[in-house]
DNA sequence: TGTACATCAGTGAACGCGCGTTCACTGATGTAC
DNA sequence: TGTACATCAGTGAACGCGCGTTCACTGATGTAC
C-alpha cells in the first residue's frame, strides 16, 4: 500500500535547500568541527533524502568551497564595519576585528584558510568572496594584500602591510589553535601586541 | 595444511614497527595529507597485519600525538640549529628557521599546532616536545612564550615576542595555505618583513 | 484561461569503499632458577 | 648450560560504521501557445 501523506510535503520543492545546507553547515563546522561535516549529515539534517544536496552542489568539495565564500563574505563585512567605525586606528580596528572573526568561529575560520582556498579556480565564487576580503584588508593596511607585489628585493611599504597581516593572522591562528600557554587574556592581546610593532623600520 | 613459510619471518618480532610506523605516518603526511592517515594504510606499508599498530599505539590518537611530538623535537632542533649559526641575529635566524620548517613539512607543521596539540595532556610526551621547542623560541625571543604571562594589561616585553613570534607563525601558515597573493618569493620575503618591523614601539 | 510539455528538485535503493577497533590465537623472545 | 615459563608482538577473522556517489524514478513548478 502507497502511503499517501495526510499533508502533502508544501517544501517537496524546498525552496531554499541550499540554503539551509550552509546554514546547517555552518552550525556543524563550529559544534563539531571539519572532520564531521558529511553530506549525508547534512541531509538528514535537513530532513531531506541523502542524494538531495546534489541538486545544488557537484560534490562534498563544492559545498566546502561555498561555505568558505559565504565565511569570506562574513569576514569581509567584518573587517570593513570595524575599519569604518574606528577611521582613526583602522590597524587596530581590523586587527582586532580579524581575531575576534577567528576566535566567534575556528572551524569555519581555518576552512577559509585551507586547502579549499588554494585548490579554488580563479574567478570562481571563492577566489572571488577572497579577493574581496583581501582588498578590505588592504585598504586598512594601506598598500596591502593586493598591492603586495614587490618589484625588487628591498623591503618597502608593502611589506608592512604583509608584516601587519602576518602578525594578525598569526595570532589569531595561535589564538584558535590553542598554541599560547594559558593564563592570557586574548581581548585584549590584540591591542597591546600591535601597539608594541613599529612598521617601516629599516630601509 | 598450514603453511610452513619457506624463510621463516625474520623479523616476526619487528622489533621496530613503532619507528617505522611513525616513518611512514611523516611520508604519506607529507605527500597525502593528514587525511590519508589511517593506521590500516600505515600497517600495509609496513607489510604487518592491521591490528599490529595496537601493541604500539592505543589508537589512532596517540600515534598522531606521536607525530606532533617527533615533529617538535626536529622543530625544536631546526630552530636551535639556526640560533646557533647566527647568534647576532637570531630574530631573523629564528624566522627563517620556522618558516623553512614549515614549508618543507607544512603537513606536519599543521598537525603540530592543531587540536591534537590542544588535547595533549599536561606531561604527555607531546606537552613535552612542544614544551621544550617554545623554550628554544622564547629564549631566541628574549622572554618569549615561557615567560609571555604578563601580570598587568600593560604592553610590555613579553608581548614584543609574542608579537615576533605571531607574526614568523603567521607568515609560514599563510605561505603553506597559499593564502599570499602569488608572484612573491617566500625565500627573501621573511628577512624582508622582519627587517621592516621595530618592537618595542609604544609603552 | 487552459493545456501540453519541459525542467526542476525531490525520493529511495543500491554500490563499493576503507576505516577503527576487538578478539582469540600463536610463535618468538627474554628471564629465573 | 638447560629448561620452564611469562610476556611480547605479531596474525587473521570479524563487527559495525558512515560515507560519497550514481541511478531510475516521480511529483511539483514554470512556460509557451
Amino acid at each position: 500500500m502507497k502511503r499517501k501523506p495526510a499533508t502533502p510535503p508544501r517544501d517537496y520543492h524546498h525552496g531554499d535547500l541550499r540554503r539551509v545546507l550552509v546554514d546547517g553547515a555552518l552550525a556543524v563546522l563550529e559544534r563539531d568541527g571539519a572532520a564531521a561535516l558529511s553530506l549525508r549529515a547534512l541531509a538528514r539534517d535537513a530532513a531531506v533524502s541523502h542524494a538531495a544536496p546534489y541538486n545544488h552542489f557537484a560534490d562534498k568539495e563544492a559545498l566546502l568551497a561555498a561555505l568558505a565564500a559565504e565565511g569570506f563574505r562574513r569576514f569581509a563585512a567584518a573587517l570593513a564595519a570595524a575599519a569604518a567605525a574606528a577611521p582613526d586606528a583602522p590597524l587596530l580596528a581590523i586587527g582586532g576585528a580579524y581575531v575576534a572573526f577567528a576566535r566567534a568561529r575556528p572551524a569555519l575560520f581555518r576552512l577559509m584558510f585551507g586547502p579549499v582556498l588554494a585548490g579554488a579556480a580563479p574567478g570562481s565564487e571563492l577566489a572571488e568572496a577572497a579577493r574581496r576580503a583581501y582588498g578590505v584588508l588592504g585598504g586598512a593596511l594601506g598598500g596591502g594584500p593586493r598591492a603586495a607585489t614587490p618589484r625588487t628585493g628591498q623591503p618597502g611599504p608593502d611589506d608592512d602591510a604583509l608584516a601587519a597581516w602576518a602578525l594578525v593572522h598569526g595570532l589569531a591562528t595561535l589564538l584558535i589553535d590553542r598554541a599560547l600557554p594559558p593564563g592570557r587574556e586574548p581581548e585584549a592581546l590584540v591591542g597591546r601586541v600591535l601597539r608594541r610593532v613599529r612598521f617601516g623600520g629599516a630601509g
